[in-house]
DNA sequence: CCGAATCCGTAACTTAAATTACGGATTATC
DNA sequence: GATAATCCGTAATTTAAGTTACGGATTCGG
C-alpha cells in the first residue's frame, strides 16, 4: 500500500526537481530549493537519491521511460502515416522542457556520465524503433532503401525531423515549437525522405 | 607596439580559458584555475573582462571571427564542389572541440544570454552566407529550388550536414568527428539536397 | 635614469551550495 | 495503544568559487 504513496511522492519531487531545472539551470538548481520546493527534507531527498546527480540520474531514467511509452503508443502499425504520427510526438518530446532540462544538465557534467546515461535512455532506445518502422515499410514496398540500411535511413530521418532544434533549445537560443510546428517538421521529414528513396513503382 | 603583445596575451588567456573548459566544464573552470593555467594574475582576469561570463563573452566573440574567416575562405565561387568544401569545414567547425566547449558554457547559463550571443554569432551569421551560395547556385541552374526559399534550403542542408551530431558532441555521447568522417557526410548532405531539388536538365 | 602604469603572485573576503545532523511530528506495524 | 520507522523543517558544517586587495617586479614614456 506504503509503495503506492512513495511512488507518488517520488514523482512529486521530481516534477519539482522538472521544474527547477528548466528556471535556474543545473548549478542553480540546488538540493536546498528543490527540498523547499517539493516540500521535502533533506534528509529525504539524500537517502532516496544518494546525492544531486543521482537525483538526477533518477530523473533521466525516468525521461527513457516516458520515451518508450510514448512510442509503444504506435507499435504495431507501420507506413509513411505511421512514421509522420511517431515523428510529430518525438520531435515534441525532443524539444520539449524535460528533454531540453535534461540536455542542459548532461551539458554541465564535465564527467560525461549524465550525457552517456541520456543517450543510452534516448537515443539508444529510439532509433532502433524508427529503423524497424522503415525496415518494415521496406517489406511492404512502401520505400526502397537501395543499399541504405535502416538505421542509416534512420539516422536521416531523424536529422530531416530535428536537425540542430534541440541544440538551439538547449542553448536557449529558440522558444519551445508548437503542436503545428511539430506536424508540418514531421510530414516534411517523411516526405522528404520519401523522395530521396521513393517506392519502386 | 605593445597592442600587439597585449593581442598575443589575450589569444594565450584564452587558449587556456577553452583548454579549461574543455577538461572540466563551465562550472569547473575556475578563475584561479584559469589564472595559473595562464600564467595571468587575478586583477589582469578581472580589468580586462569584467566577470566569468564576460571572459566566456570574450570567447564566444573570437570564435565568430574564426566562423567567418572558414568562411570568407571560400568566398566568391559557388556550385556544388564549394557547398562540400564548405560544409566540410562547417562540419568540423561545429562539432570541434571549441563550439562543443562554447555550447556547453551557453547550456549551462541559464540566463540564456550567451546561448543567445552564440546563436548570433554563430548561426545568424552563417547560414545567410550558405543561403547566398544556394541562390547563387539557382541563379546557375545548378538547383532548382521550385518554391523553397534559399534560406529554407541553407536549414535542409544544414540539418543533413550535421544532424544532432553537435548536441551528442556537446552532451559528451559521442568522440570528435575526424576529417573523413566530416567530408563524407558534407558530400551526403549535398547530394541529398541536390537530389531532392535536381536542376531542370 | 625616474616616475607611472601595468601585471604577477598570493592571500584575504564573501557568498553560496552540497552534505550532514537532529529534534519533533506522522505513520506503519504489532 | 505502544513502539519503531519514516519524514519534515531547520540549522550546522564544510568546502569551494567569485571577487577584491595589495606588495613587489617589470615595462613604458620622457
Amino acid at each position: 500500500m506504503r509503495e503506492e504513496a512513495r511512488l507518488r511522492r517520488q514523482t512529486q519531487i521530481e516534477d519539482a526537481a522538472y521544474a527547477l531545472l528548466e528556471e535556474k539551470g543545473y548549478a542553480g538548481a540546488t538540493m536546498q530549493a528543490l527540498a523547499r520546493r517539493a516540500g521535502a527534507s533533506m534528509e529525504t531527498l539524500y537517502s532516496w537519491y544518494g546525492d544531486k546527480p543521482g537525483l538526477f540520474r533518477a530523473l533521466i531514467a525516468r525521461n527513457a521511460e516516458t520515451v518508450q511509452q510514448v512510442l509503444d503508443g504506435q507499435a504495431g502499425t507501420a507506413g509513411a502515416a505511421t512514421l509522420i504520427a511517431v515523428g510529430e510526438s518525438l520531435l515534441a518530446l525532443l524539444t520539449g522542457p524535460r528533454a531540453v532540462a535534461l540536455n542542459r544538465a548532461a551539458a554541465a557534467d564535465a564527467t560525461g556520465a549524465l550525457g552517456a546515461e541520456l543517450a543510452a535512455g534516448g537515443r539508444a532506445t529510439v532509433m532502433p524503433r524508427i529503423a524497424d518502422l522503415i525496415a518494415r515499410m521496406a517489406a511492404a514496398c512502401q520505400i526502397a532503401p537501395g543499399d541504405e540500411t535502416p538505421e542509416a535511413l534512420a539516422d536521416l530521418w531523424l536529422a530531416l525531423l530535428a536537425g540542430d532544434l534541440q541544440l538551439r533549445r538547449v542553448i536557449g537560443a529558440i522558444p519551445a515549437l508548437n503542436d503545428t510546428e511539430c506536424k508540418v517538421r514531421a510530414e516534411r521529414a517523411t516526405r522528404h525522405l520519401l523522395r530521396l528513396f521513393p517506392p519502386a513503382p
